[in-house]
DNA sequence: TTGAAAGCGCTAACAG
DNA sequence: CTGTTAGCGCTTTCAA
């Protein structure tokens, strides 16, 4: 068995390749396959499926690569295999630390995967959505991951056409396109009325913002309504605004819901981030909180605990669905079967002393 | 000239073609340039280059495209040309909402161009950077966004090497690798010690988190020491933390600070996270601000001119960044010469209750 | 276990 | 302005 060429064999395989189309003399697979003596099949068998060819060409090839520093040129891979190691997702927004925090799991958890994410940016938009998964799509990605469980009828199509593993996360439903992580928005909307009415409320409140558009905002606020009636609570009284949620935002909504209704004592604001601006707010006004005034927020954002006072928040499992997507997804690309499809990673209210 | 022909010759184009490896009836240029009677080379053209083909073909390509809902794929492209329409953006977070907002504006810029953004989290790791770097030029990307002015030597060799854009951001360079947009990171640590001097602070705190990674950090740090020599305060006291910037770090940093230091009277924060925290723990401590405290952030989250009292902090061009980031590309891509390579954005000061 | 050969779908000279 | 002709660099049958 021939063993790996000597030096000059090297610089030969190197000069007989230019390259001149990239501005650099990068090596192809064929140069690697000359170097180590087999053909460009085997290569690609043994940097893929390294068990399926014999360890000593293995090794051969390996140190081919090694002396080449060659890298696989992906694309080329991908049209010929119809399927790139790329993982498109849409996320509503990059701004929000929920979903990046989610991202930075997956990522975590594909590490070393050798798959890619291509991130795409929806700002709480099924239209923009939709191209975004239509240009993903002319990546030929080995799977796709989408926010929520809410897409235009032709998003659904595309990714059921693609036929390759569709994931929705931070909601549940009984019926996801493939797979669906999350948890119940509503639930979460609901507990805060538990939890309102055992610190002793009486009138409550809601802040939300893009309640026309995040969806998930609107659950959170349906299951704090009916929470609200089941609990024999008047109906909560409301605040929005179209803009995306801050703290500013929080901070007017708060100051005028109080002028409308100063006999609320327990707001839930569908965002840490408003809630945020509505414990300032408070302070502002001398509103004692939470004496006078009972705030929660939604997200457990960091800051949270360190506000004074501590913010009591609902908790979403914002790294664990990032973590469990990417598991989901190394499971179904590694060719196992789909298996459950549904997963409720729950959430938790963490209590503090801002109610 | 013929015309595109009626429907039933619609029908043998689309059967014609099967795509078994696809698990779709996806039409190819072919299908389009049969349907259209011209060659694939033309519609090739009247995609990418609609003036080099005459208006009647241009026309008669556009209507096939519509009818077999053609979409180019991507992947041959990139393979035939080299060059893929993707964009590589790596950045040292994506829950920081400094980079987030800046990949935000350059999304909005870029929109319509076609380009996609290929964003790679380097975790603030020159290592992860490299790698990041070396997995997406296996995209042959079109051109490369890096964060920041420092970088492995194999990092800039590859980007070099690639003979494509390279854009960095967020500092300022003499000796960027090709064309750098941002703004001086030392300037913004030192106009916070003027500040601090024309409310008459005297004795100069710092807290900054992660300044082992963080080079920005450290150069707003160096300037706001270098500025406070000059300015004949003593040297500032200062803690420093591993961990990233955080509400809760920022909470604990003052308040070890004030505990070894109780001399101080301004503390400038990297961070307006850590500014937040620092604001809640002077309330917890009954510390007035700015009236026993003065305290500064930096980066003006949306939370700083909501807060009580609200936050003095510098004002990056976070959106400016990637607004100026997505036009030079577009420029530069679209064949224009280089031209300036050095663009400073500058920053603002914007004083508020805080100190 | 390995190799030969035939593409993947598009772009890019180069003629015409 | 348009078509012909070669690939881009890899994967994948199918045989050996």
């Amino acid at each position: 068995m021939a063993k790996v060429p000597p030096d000059d064999l090297l610089q030969t395989v190197l000069r007989s390749a230019p390259r001149e189309r990239l501005g650099t003399t990068r090596s192809r697979m064929e140069d690697v396959a000359r170097l180590a003596g087999v053909s460009t099949a085997t290569v690609s068998r043994a940097l893929r499926q390294p068990d399926r060819v014999s360890p000593a060409v293995r090794a051969r090839v390996d140190e081919a690569v090694e002396r080449l520093s060659y890298r696989r040129n992906l694309m080329a891979g991908a049209l010929a295999s119809a399927r790139s190691m790329t993982i498109g997702v849409i996320i509503p927004s990059m701004i929000n630390s929920f979903f990046s925090a989610t991202v930075e799991a997956m990522e975590e958890g594909l590490e070393g995967s050798g798959y890619q994410l291509l991130i795409g940016n929806s700002r709480h938009s099924m239209e923009i959505e939709e191209r975004l998964v239509a240009s993903v799509m002319a990546w030929s990605p080995a799977a796709i991951v989408l926010t929520g469980r809410r897409h235009s009828r032709e998003t659904i199509r595309m990714a059921l056409d693609a036929d390759i593993p569709i994931v929705e996360m931070w909601e549940l439903s009984d019926h996801p396109i493939d797979t669906i992580v999350g948890f119940s928005q509503r639930a979460a909307g609901r507990i805060v009325v538990r939890h309102f009415a055992e610190r002793g409320a009486r009138k409550l409140g809601f802040i939300g913002a893009m309640l026309d558009r995040d969806y998930r905002a609107v659950d959170r606020y349906a299951g704090f309504v009916e929470a609200a009636a089941e609990a024999g609570f008047a109906p909560p009284v409301e605040y929005r605004f179209e803009k995306r949620a801050s703290a500013i935002g929080g901070s007017e909504a708060l100051r005028a819901l109080m002028a409308q209704h100063p006999d609320v004592d327990a707001v839930f604001c569908t965002n840490d981030i408003l809630a945020l601006g509505g414990l300032f707010e408070a302070q502002r006004q001398g509103w004692s909180v939470p004496g006078r005034l009972r705030i929660c927020g939604f997200g457990d954002l960091e800051f949270a605990a360190a506000s004074e006072p501590a913010l009591t928040t609902v908790r979403p499992p914002r790294g664990a669905i990032g973590t469990k997507v990417a598991e989901v997804l190394l499971s179904r690309l590694g060719g196992k079967p789909a298996g459950q499809t549904i997963f409720d990673l729950g959430f938790e209210l963490v209590a503090r002393g801002s109610t």
